[in-house]
DNA sequence: TCATAAAATGAGAACGTTTTCACTGAAAGG
DNA sequence: CCTTTCAGTGAAAACGTTCTCATTTTATGA
């Protein structure tokens, strides 16, 4: 039906190989020449095919976006959404599309993980585990984990300091001298969880504070159930007088919960989140809040990925996104 | 490097038509040769490769959807991510996987739409324009619309009931005892806003409320446009009672706007937003709104769509899904 | 002008599948 | 027992490119 390379040699009259490269790589074809050609290829409406293209060269140009979470919705995430942008136009500025699945698409009935081969690479994004990567890697994918830190050999994740960021906005809190400071954490990867939850212990242990496992609570990462939890945090006799939620959606739970108990904020109640999702300053009062560099995160990703499938070798390393505290009216 | 189908049927000692069946139709091979057919691909880590398989039966089962708005970044947009979500599933439920690009893949520098086939079928959102999508039919790419009503021959577009949702939230408002009604509209496609503004209209004159340009403005869609507008808005001397907003992120910059200006809602200014998205009930107080089935949409395109590539033969029609009304705590 | 180098082009194999057609052997029906 | 049918299998063409290698044409320098 469409015009295929042949079509457009014979109505120009050169050879297939000739009007190959008058598109692949126009430099080696006498400007003449590549003049006719595309004169040729525009009368039939012919555009390369990109299937016998990846066929031949053994490369398709496509990225895979794997996300990876045990809850779906997933893409609904607000978190992923600017990483996902940022990971789409550093592809296209290298030349790549992409491909997005959720790690469902990846998993066979045998629980093996396949890969029906139409991707250069994949970037393992959330909850990635370590069987997942190793399967991808016998198969010869390149592969990139995002948002996770997994202890695979030779294997680049790119993450965020989730333990600085925690950190900094308990020291932020304690700053402000408040002693009884809650957490509300949402069950994410291990490696974001214990993180956090380190970063929110060892702040109490610089201030001498004993941990209190009344005003540590863990919640699924939605706002409903953050808010139910933080107003039972907070009808404690003795209830915190701040909160560090470990993302800005529990955060905006609690803040819900907070104005619904009549509390003023920050007077009564000190809120810190983490993310700086857009959310944070959509709330009114806006968000105290940990900005983790999303933009950084995808571009990054994408970088080293590219990096790995056009040939450079790949060495173990976690790369660090900084983290910035970004202080709101919540505080 | 990998393992082909001929490393296969050789170690087995069938022929790769054999083993090629044993994949694509298990039925049409004897128990016995599937059997043995999966060992060896499971002795020599055989997955059938994708392009090649693409390349002859010519369809790659992937679906392309193309988010279309004038304004990067894009896929950041509330209000299409649980579309995506929905279309996402649809896909993996037929056995389709997506490609996701903005237009400006598409678009070749002379301004003319290519597409390098690696799709069935492209869904485009947003402000797509009858261009595009004549471009793409004349290379044969199967085209749904979504969110958009165009008018070419033939093209299935799925979009909501714009009209019908403005005129619900207008109605509520005068049913409310409201005169005065504000609208701030955000620029969207042509199809979107005028529906939306023609509601307004029909409802202020159903009361025989004489339009007030002074209380109807434009704004780019984001919150803090919409807050620097509203503010404007409720600053005039005999100010509106009540504000339509086209869309939720407006909406909440609105209710930003009259909070800071001390206003009680909705006592003192009643707000209404537009698509139900998850920021509506996030905000204090949860915001009154035109939920739009977000989830039919994604769903009816997908499903459209792969009825168009699987060879029915698709007929012009514009798909509306239903609209209703939430009433929640900002009317 | 001739030898040489460089640039431009063409022929054809290769990429890894699916699928058509033909063939075989076994089951079914008389 | 002979024909007919049918399930199972194999040989080989086809899909639309790229790329290697060989060949032809053009440019360069003495």
């Amino acid at each position: 039906m469409a015009a295929t390379i042949l079509d457009v040699a014979s109505l120009c009259g050169y050879s297939k190989a000739t009007v190959s490269r008058a598109f692949a790589s126009p430099d080696q074809v006498a400007e003449k020449t590549r003049q006719r050609v595309y004169e040729a290829a525009r009368a039939l409406n012919y555009t390369p095919d990109a299937i016998a293209r990846a066929m031949v060269r053994g490369r398709t140009d496509n990225i895979g976006f794997v996300i990876y979470e045990k809850q779906y919705p997933v893409v609904l995430n607000p978190f992923y959404s600017p990483i996902f942008e940022s990971v789409l136009q550093t592809c296209a500025r290298k030349g790549y599309s992409l491909f997005i699945s959720s790690d469902r698409d990846l998993r066979l009935p045998n629980g093996q993980t396949c890969v029906k081969k139409q991707m250069d690479g994949i970037i393992l994004a959330g909850q990635s585990d370590a069987q997942m990567v190793m399967d991808l890697r016998r198969q010869n994918m390149p592969v990139v984990v995002l948002n996770n830190a997994l202890d695979v050999d030779d294997l680049t994740c790119v993450t965020t300091d989730q333990y600085g960021g925690a950190l900094l906005a308990m020291r932020h809190l304690t700053e402000r001298g408040h002693r009884k400071i809650g957490l509300i954490a949402g069950a994410f990867s291990p490696h974001v969880c214990t993180s956090r939850y380190n970063g929110y212990c060892d702040a109490l242990r610089e201030i001498g504070q004993p941990l209190d496992f009344r005003f540590v609570q863990t919640v699924e990462p939605n706002a409903e159930q953050a808010m139910q939890c933080a107003t039972m945090m907070l009808s404690l006799p003795d209830r915190p007088t701040a909160i560090f939620c470990t993302n800005d959606t529990i955060a905006v739970g609690t803040l819900k919960a907070a104005l619904r108990a009549g509390l003023r904020i920050p007077h009564d109640l000190a809120i810190v989140g983490f993310d700086d999702s857009e959310i944070s300053h959509l709330v009114e009062p806006e968000l105290t809040t940990v900005r983790v560099d999303k933009a950084a995160m995808g571009c990054l990703a994408a970088e080293q990925l590219i990096a790995q499938i056009e040939g450079e070798q790949s060495q173990k390393q976690v790369i660090q996104t900084p983290v910035e505290l970004v202080i709101r009216q919540t505080t």
